[in-house]
DNA sequence: CGGCAGCGGAGTATTCCGCTGCCGGTGCCATACT
């Protein structure tokens, strides 16, 4: 057991943290201890610190110990701005030079002064975008190092990103064998059961410690306004926001493509609103003018997609609108979770319209590419031996990204390895029936994107307490009905129309042989983790098949399920 | 999947309707230019 006390005040100390939350120090003394971390709490509840602190300790007793000089921890963290804000606020605490960052936004000479830091023992901390750990070299000069930690903020992007949009993600795994598995910290905000799983599996970590920290929000008001006619949606979300920023409050507008930011954005200030586009078609320099002058208070609203989020911690959020309806419950959390940082009340509106569930249906479906898979295959087969990725761009005539999001489907699917010379055929069956299994795995991940869409749905058109629904959704139970969204407000209106969301089993009620959060098998889908009881239905998330609603009598009827 | 722009047709309302085809999010990185 590591000295808790020791890590306090180091933490105190070099980061003048005084008061430690009861997660950060159980995260920090885990990590001290070599054990793997995911550490689930919202911006602003210090997630940063406890590796920053934990890889500190293990810098120094390295020194102490064996008196040689401490290796840094490895950062992985998906924006080059997140890793020059962190850069800036741990050089301002203990130097210049303790954290160094090797991104392309930095000159030859300034990477080559990075290295030279973390070889000599000075540097605690190197960042890195998942991309640099895709260059068989990086990882070669990092693995030669006395590593701490490999710390992947975050976390969350392993899962939704690493799929198509950045499939570097996907290899952290590997890259972490290579690296003589150190010990793994892994940090995000918001992580429903399977993103978890799915970190926890993709990482490669072993019996991880999982803290869930600062989940509920309960001054973050819940809303959803169902519309049917898109012009009418337009409207009303624009006179809403009209209306919340007459008393000088600040907030965010959520739409889905950039031209409806823009839109929203010319109409508003039209209002007299000082209102701004944000999306990843405007200029650096614009987008880190909007973020400054939002921060200020210089803007009232931003309309923004999906492009501005990660990394803005502004206190006073006091409301986030959301035009169109997010892809998943995981992505709305993480968005509304923006609000109300400062603990005074936020509201979150979602303006829903059905039709609009389209958009991220196309968003999300990418069928795998068979001809493509095989052909990475035959290149294998004919080779006869490992290939690096390099190599098999330039045999399949591939842009290396997409060779590596093709090698990760295979590889999935069992059908090869990678090892540190490369690529390799890992079976000895047919290569038809390689690519058929590789297809088959694509096919149960869009199956299960498809039904945390589903759930986003769900959420929008339950007719229980939303906080409920929300936090159950992360696996969360909240006893009560919340009072704080617009179902629980509506039910107090009319107490004798409906009692609101469910309130826990009378006592003296049968027991539950499906209890919340317990294990059970159905006949048909498997293993499966029960996540939300209503009425007569029962949600269950399946490991192959994304979450499932199940009428309970069906399921007592037949004996559907059982406990696992 | 659904919205939008552009178009033609109808036919008079300083427009509207319906059809067709296209488009839609997130960021590393490297390379070629000024």
């Amino acid at each position: 057991m590591s000295d808790e006390s020791a890590l306090a005040a180091l933490a105190a100390e070099s980061f003048s943290l005084d008061a430690l939350r009861d997660g950060q120090l159980a995260a920090m003394s885990a990590l001290a201890e070599g054990r793997d971390v995911l550490a689930v709490m919202p911006t602003g509840y210090g997630k940063s610190a406890t590796y920053q602190v934990a890889a500190l300790y293990l810098h120094q007793q390295q020194q102490k110990l064996h008196g040689r000089t401490g290796g840094p921890a490895v950062v992985v963290s998906p924006l080059i701005a997140l890793q020059e804000d962190q850069l800036e606020g741990l050089n301002r605490h203990l130097g210049e030079g303790a954290a160094v960052a090797v991104n392309s936004a930095h000159s030859d000479a300034d990477v080559e002064a990075a290295w030279d830091a973390v070889e000599s023992g000075k540097a605690v901390y190197l960042f890195l975008a998942p991309e640099q750990l895709a260059k068989q070299e990086t990882v070669e000069r990092i693995a030669r190092l006395d590593l701490t930690l490999l710390v992947v903020d975050e976390a969350h992007c392993v899962s939704s990103w690493g799929h198509d949009f950045r499939p570097d993600y996907l290899n952290l795994g590997n890259v972490r064998e290579s690296l003589g598995n150190p010990p793994v910290a892994a940090l995000t905000a918001t992580a429903s059961p399977p993103v978890r799983d799915e970190i926890v599996e993709r990482l490669g970590m072993q019996d991880p410690l999982i803290l869930v920290r600062g989940f509920d929000r309960p001054n973050i008001s819940l809303e959803v306004v169902r519309h049917h006619e898109d012009k009418a949606k337009r409207k009303a979300v624009l006179s809403q926001v009209a209306s919340l920023t007459t008393s000088g409050q600040k907030g965010l507008v959520y739409a889905a493509t950039r031209k409806d930011t823009e839109k929203y954005a010319a109409k508003l200030v039209a209002q007299g609103i000082r209102a701004e586009a944000y999306h990843a078609g405007r200029s650096a320099s614009e987008r880190e003018l909007i973020h400054e002058q939002f921060l200020a208070d210089d803007l009232d609203v931003v309309v923004a997609t999906t492009a501005f989020g990660m990394g803005i911690d502004k206190p006073n959020v006091r409301f986030v609108v959301h035009a169109d309806i997010p892809e998943s419950l995981d992505a709305y959390y993480q968005e509304i979770g923006r609000g109300g940082r400062d603990g005074d009340n936020a509201r979150a509106v979602l303006h829903y319209r059905s039709e609009d569930l389209g958009l991220r249906k196309f968003f999300g479906t990418h069928a795998p590419d068979q001809e493509s898979l095989l052909a990475v295959l035959k290149v294998l087969k004919n080779a006869g031996a490992p290939a690096t990725k390099k190599v098999l761009a330039e045999l399949t005539g591939f842009p290396p990204r997409r060779v590596t999001a093709l090698v990760n489907q295979l590889e999935e699917a069992d059908a090869v390895k990678v090892g540190k010379r490369g690529v390799r055929l890992a079976s000895k069956a047919k290569l038809r029936s390689l690519v058929a299994h590789a297809v088959e795995l694509a096919e149960a991940r869009q199956r299960v994107d498809h039904s945390r869409l589903t759930m986003m749905r769900a959420y929008a058109e339950t007719d229980s307490c939303r906080r409920q629904f929300l936090l159950g959704y992360f696996g969360e139970e909240l006893a009560k009905a919340c009072g704080n969204c617009d179902v629980c407000t509506e039910a107090a209106n009319h107490p004798d129309v409906r009692p609101t969301g469910k309130e826990t089993p009378d006592a003296g009620a049968s027991p539950d042989p499906f209890p919340l959060q317990s294990a059970v098998i159905h006949k048909e889908w498997g293993p499966g983790l029960v996540m939300r009881h209503e009425d007569d239905v029962i949600t269950v998330l399946f490991e192959h098949e994304g979450y499932k609603t199940l009428s309970r009598s069906t399921v007592m009827e037949h004996e559907l399920l059982r406990p696992a």
